[in-house]
RNA sequence: GGGGGAUUUCCCGAGCGGUCAAAGGGGGCAGACUGUAAAUCUGUUGUCAUCGACUUCGGAGGUUCGAAUCCUCCAUCCCCCA
């Protein structure tokens, strides 16, 4: 299903494309999150022409509201929500560390007291795959067991082995006609848990690898460190997917080293508080400097957003209108595609290295 | 004409002798957000300054070691009776 159609020869940036039921990505790709079977406040013709060709659904989220079989007897995750291109699901194991709060696992699952009416909600990676196969995605997720950074050696590493062992649990269970299963390195910081890791999932088997547990407390260089000397360890003709990640430095750093699939809220959340990316910085829309400011956020963006002033969107912001999040989730959405789109471009006329030094001291700047 | 009630820091509004630069909202200002319990959360919001100092609670006086809090007068607003 993924064809790795070139590599930059300036550095380990590639890109390439993934076929699934519901048609092809595009590689490296940016895939909104759409937890709740919507990306927050984007419609989807809205959402398809920001350029997004995969989006993500939740495992957990889905499965307490509405619940799996109401989605499968609804046609469906595409069906229900209307969405007819690829889509990956979560499997879950995110929540065992965002929800550490509310539950509590062992070697067979994890069991949730729901966020939403306390109920109970377990999770095993057979139930993981199963829900995943009722909602229908093109891509599942191994249950995995994500812990926060820093952590004691031995926490991450017995981990990383539950990690391993639900996977192989996973793909035992895994029997669907078009959905696909990828695994999930974990290891934390640590180079022998990770090449470890990655060495037992190979052994099972899977149609692609993700690296998880990142973005999870440690430093930027420390993550990139972690890509440095696990990403060489998975054979090139398998996609990559860099989980959760990231901010555009992230993300170009990702593709400097070979990522082929990134997740990440943070244009849509930040998009929802105020949190512009552009090409030349970020741009915090309830400053008062934009009060009275006439340039569109970015020249160069083509969506609805940047039709109007940063004046009109700071004042839809303070007044709490709802078109305020929406408009800039768009806008970040786009700026997203834009900046993986340029990349692209770049690794294919072997000149990513080149790309990234240009654009990675301007992003994290405030722009005026 | 007579009787009663109000006036607090940008706004609303607590406070009723010291622990008050003054609760709590709102608004303002700034920050955070990485496989979404987030259209959320945090900090800050008299002045100058490092501790600390100084000026504030309609105005002017007074009582007291000490007043936003008690007394007197004045101003403005509201209610009731004529």
């Amino acid at each position: 299903m993924f064809t790795l159609f070139h590599r930059d020869k300036s550095c380990a940036a590639r890109c390439g494309q993934i076929v699934t039921a519901h048609g092809t990505v595009s590689t490296p790709a940016f895939m909104p999150v759409g937890t709740l079977g919507t990306v927050k406040g984007v419609e989807l013709s809205q959402l398809e022409s920001t350029g997004a060709e995969m989006i993500l659904g939740n495992t957990y989220h889905l499965s307490l509201r509405p619940g799996s079989e109401v989605v499968r007897d609804l046609g469906g995750l595409h069906n229900f929500i209307g969405w007819n291109k690829p889509i990956l699901t979560d499997s879950g194991g995110f929540q065992i560390f965002s929800l550490a709060k509310i539950m509590s696992l062992d070697e067979q699952k994890a069991v949730f007291r729901s966020h939403i009416d306390g109920s109970k909600f377990e999770l095993s990676p057979e139930k993981s795959i199963k829900i995943q196969e009722m909602l229908g995605s093109d891509i599942a997720m191994v249950l995995d067991h994500v812990v926060a950074l820093p952590n004691k050696y031995e926490v991450i590493e017995s981990a990383m082995l539950r990690s391993v062992r639900w996977a192989k649990r996973c793909k035992a269970a895994a029997n669907h006609p078009y959905q696909e299963l990828f695994a999930i390195v974990q290891g934390g910081l640590d180079r022998k848990l990770r090449s470890d890791c990655v060495a037992m999932l190979l052994e099972i088997g899977f149609s692609g690898y993700a690296i998880g547990g990142l973005s999870v407390g440690e430093s930027p260089q420390e993550m990139y460190d972690v890509l440095d000397f696990t990403l060489p360890l998975i054979p090139e003709q398998r996609p990559r997917y860099l989980m959760g990640v990231g901010t555009p430095v992230d993300i170009l750093n990702g593709i400097l080293r070979g990522v082929d699939l990134f997740d990440c809220v943070m244009p849509t959340r930040n998009g929802r508080n105020a949190f512009a990316f552009t090409d030349k910085g970020i741009v915090r829309l309830r400053n008062a400097k934009h009060k009275t400011d006439n340039k569109p956020l970015d020249e160069e963006c083509t969506c609805p957003a940047c039709k109007r002033s940063r004046g009109y969107l700071r004042h839809l912001f303070n007044a709490k209108e709802m078109l305020g999040p929406i408009l800039l989730t768009i806008h970040n959405l786009t700026y997203y595609q834009r900046l993986i789109k340029k990349a692209k471009t770049a690794i294919e006329n072997n000149n990513f290295k080149n790309f990234y030094n240009e654009q990675i001291n301007t992003l994290n700047e405030q722009i005026s």
